[in-house]
DNA sequence: AGAGGTTTCAAACGTACGTTTAAAACAAAG
DNA sequence: CTTTGTTTTAAACGTACGTTTGAAACCTCT
């Protein structure tokens, strides 16, 4: 079933302990020998700890924008008259998914995410860019067109916004989880925050527009 | 008028090169050298460099936490009654300021923000939550004052997602500033960004309450 | 001017990192 | 079994880091 090569192995390993201490802070020795593997793995088999990074991006992205491009492109004529909540909702679906093992997949991708948004990594920065751009694109597009009253700018603007809301939550889900649950004794599951995300960035996606 | 001692040197060079490049990646040989002193003054000034992170912060939070609570204690016998545009205004007024040399510090400090809730800096994240949690509890019940309507357990959820929409948007604020020059010939200032940003939050706080 | 405390300095220390290497182990094909 | 190509291994390499050191330079008093 799971294949157990060494590079698996090692992706494995990195995602973990990338999400857990940072790009930086995460040595190639402690990812080996979490793998079990020789130091040396991870030049043979990616060249350099670089490489590495995008490896573990892309095992996450490139699954994640190939469903969501096939998705928008059974829309077919129906791409004039989508609804807000139809868009999030598929993004929703497809990052989160339905069983508890993907919701953990999902909060560990979400960590990754503010990490490649934080953490200087450059490199990191423009090969996303450059490979998931075009998506991003056809997205706001639909966007548009769900919110015809708004012009395009704000809602590039308001998109970048509610992203923000999203991943700056979920990436430090397992702290506001804590605080939550000492403050108001309320247990918070993943499923309960992203039920109060949406309408948080649903209304902020409505507001009122006033040109300035 | 601007001190010049090392000691300052160094926090103005360290926070400089902390926001464009991470803790992790910026050496203290590097610090050192930009502010034009002996490698030895950190350890020497601040003991060691999580010291120095930390004296960042703190030169930055200290008076804004000192101005907020001014600024909340003169409310008086009118906490009842405060408005949420009102606590909102005062949040942007104290953390942005006026000039444009406010202005750059304010970008400054949003960016080292978005690296302290990200990168896995643990010793910064207790400092930052032991020393500044009351003021933010307090915040948050004028907050429950402001919108008797959503429980408070809904509004500590909200007050995360904006304060991820604003920190996650004003981090990468030169990143996102180029994209939307290039991609809308719309040159974007720190203030229009505020301005759109608003709204945004405060739709998403006012966000009609269902319980689930 | 000189004593005492503080700050700076160049140099070095020990450690940990990413990467390289060359030999060993392994797998597949003749 | 031998050969050929691939993968794994232990060890080492070179570099860069945070920190320490002890002497020099600088103050600030009397």
């Amino acid at each position: 079933m799971t294949q157990h090569d060494t590079a698996t192995k090692l992706l494995d390993a990195a995602e973990k302990l990338f999400a857990a201490q940072g790009f930086a802070e995460t040595t190639l020795r402690t990812i080996t020998k979490q793998a079990g593997v020789n130091l040396a793995a991870v030049n043979y088999h990616f060249g350099s700890k670089e490489a590495l990074i995008q490896a573990v991006f892309q095992r996450y992205l490139d699954p994640f924008s190939e469903a969501l491009t096939r998705q928008l492109n059974q829309l077919g004529e129906h791409e004039e008259k989508v609804a807000l909540e139809w868009l999030l909702g598929v993004l929703v679906a497809l990052a989160v998914g339905n069983s508890s093992k993907e919701q953990q997949k999902a909060l560990l991708f979400f960590r990754l995410a503010g990490l490649a948004y934080t953490q200087s990594q450059d490199h990191l920065r423009s090969f996303i860019q450059e490979r998931y751009a075009p998506l991003f694109k056809r997205f706001l597009t639909l966007l548009c067109n769900a919110l015809p009253e708004v012009p395009a700018t704000e809602l590039f603007l308001r998109s970048h916004f509610a992203l923000g809301s999203v991943i700056f939550t979920l990436q430090g889900f397992g702290s506001m989880q804590q605080i939550s649950e000492q403050d108001f004794g309320q247990p918070l599951g993943l499923t309960q925050v992203i039920e109060r995300l949406l309408p948080f960035v649903v209304a902020g996606f409505r507001a009122p527009y006033a040109a300035s």
